[in-house]
DNA sequence: TATGAATGAGACTTCATTCAT
DNA sequence: AATGAATGAAGTCTCATTCAT
């Protein structure tokens, strides 16, 4: 399916596994170079230098994980017999793109690189997400299913309820969690949203 | 009033600066002794390397912050007559708390950093602050003001609604926020916070 | 007639002379580097740490010495007619080679950090330059000119005899010989031995 | 009997086992002090600076060195009936103390720091072993046991033929030794010395 | 265009040495 | 006289970046 990525791509996979792991100051380009099969030169003739091939790996890293984020919003159904079992899948799929290797790399990257890239700031969908969501529950909302004066809030509500605690336990995807560290947040926060916004 | 603080300390309070401003890795071990006004070696005879003087640093800026929410947390009045405010006035503080310059500043080193130094972890107090607060609403709840079956759980759920916006909003701490940037989003989560449980 | 040697023997030349001049501890890389007229990261890729530099530069320098003490040995002649002043010509040789300011250098590397660079020994050729002097001595026994009933214990004992005193009295090439002091031991060994295996 | 130590000894006793093990670069006062069991400024107040502390210290070691040596040759009968076994004792003796732990490693710091402190040079008694060994040689001469025109010549040889192989086998007490790599050449060396000098 | 090799700058760390007590 | 703490100087090593091929 995937045809052999280009040099371009490669680099920029490479320089995201780097940072990932090691973070921007110590990712030596000389690593990435290595782990892309290229020479030095070949990246900072592609990517100017160490600042901007990191803007450049964040922006393929932060578009995979807004993507999947995205997908799993869009996979709602909000036409669901068990709205409940609905969002806790929702919450579920939204925690493991939190605390998951590559996802939780990239919010660890923003966080710690967020002052000195201010772009960074650029490359984070949240703000689309959130909009895709009140959108759904708008719609919930329409059908009677729900009882939401202000979507938009609400979808900002549910979004904290059911993702904070897999962010704070996990240390921001540091430490591994248990199946029910995850759950248990997210059923309550779920259960919660329903008693307030259920009809 | 304060006495001038001794060497250890001062050099501690320079490093937390210089860390909390370059990160780790690019937080130079000079600058902190420039700062301090104390040589070099003053420094590792003190602290050992570069990684323990870091931790200790750490655990002074975790100790600041974790006494500031506990205090804010604390001041919670269960006796009030006004809930509601008494919740907001909670809720700003503990957003003021993360988003402040030194709060979010070992909050952003915390995240980056958490992998490299595994023991980070033992100086966030986060489930003592849980704690605390689901002791306040218990005893709103003893005090028949609110209706909550699982204090814990409730106390998760409102740190999360409270401050999970603040710290988005602003990128934790690395983008200032408009008052309203902060109150909005309390006084909703506040709203569905009492919508759920109140009596 | 020499072409300019290149980068790598550059500063192997550099690091002798400065390690033999400084000792190890003492020798900096800075200074190596700017002997050989490199910067002086090139040092590092090329020779990886300051240990495995020395390693090598002793390894260059063996090797000079080893080849010298060799020619030596090799231009005895086993047919000359004056087999007395033969010997003696090679006594001197060997003095020469030992405190020469080459080679008395490598043998005070060798000394000094033998027990830190276990590998040096494996640069000392010393059994091979007595298994070649054993060589000459079988033959001048077969013709009739020695009686050596065990050649490779008489090379250990001329060796011995012929520079043990110039190594003792320059202080192993530290303090400057006259000729007087170089030449009575050789001539009293020579003497020695010729008195014990002469025909 | 020995009482025990004052400071000054026993800092003294501290930086030869210190210089003995690390060599002079790399021997650090702040060990020796720790050593010793005293503060480092005490050290400074008592010796001046790190080279006087050095001399000093090799002083005592070449002290003691020079004690076992003489009392090795002071132990030589010359009234023996077997002459060859005395000389062999003698051979065992002297080449023991070259490869001891505490004697080679005297040996190999004045060798190493031979040049940086010529005053080491004082402190070897080389001559002094050699007149004393001559001497003896002497009285044996004179007894009609041994044929020696000029003892200090013979003393210069048994010395090096007894010795110089132990020396270079050790690496200078750098490699244990078999017992055979001692025992071996020491006879060998008298073996040929008694030819040579044999009545 | 891609690369092997080179470099200037700067980081961490250690040490001999000295104050102030 | 002895010490705990402090410091200036220096050294090893790494890295982002650039030539020359």
């Amino acid at each position: 399916m995937t045809a052999p990525p280009d040099r371009g791509t490669r680099i920029l996979e490479a320089a995201l596994a780097v940072f990932g792991r090691d973070g921007f100051a110590d990712g030596s380009v000389d690593d990435i170079a290595r782990t892309a099969g290229v020479a030095k030169p070949t990246v900072y003739s592609r990517f100017g230098d160490k600042g901007a091939l990191f803007v450049s790996a964040m922006a393929l890293g932060a578009e995979k994980a807004n993507r999947r984020i995205e997908q799993v919003i869009g996979e709602l159904d909000t036409r669901t017999a068990d709205l409940r079992a609905a969002l806790e899948r929702l919450g579920f799929a939204l925690s493991e793109c939190m605390v998951s290797e590559e996802g939780s790399a990239v919010v660890r990257l923003q966080v710690s690189e967020g002052r000195r890239f201010q772009q960074l700031a650029d490359q984070d969908r949240r703000e689309a997400h959130l909009e895709l969501l009140a959108g759904k529950l708008a719609l919930l909302s329409s059908a009677g299913r729900l009882q939401i004066p202000d979507p938009h809030r609400a979808a900002r509500q549910l979004m904290a309820l059911v993702t904070a605690d897999a962010i704070a336990l996990s240390g921001t995807g540091t430490r591994p969690l248990s199946e029910d560290q995850i759950d248990a947040p997210v059923r309550a926060g779920v259960d919660l949203f329903l008693t307030a916004y259920g009809s």
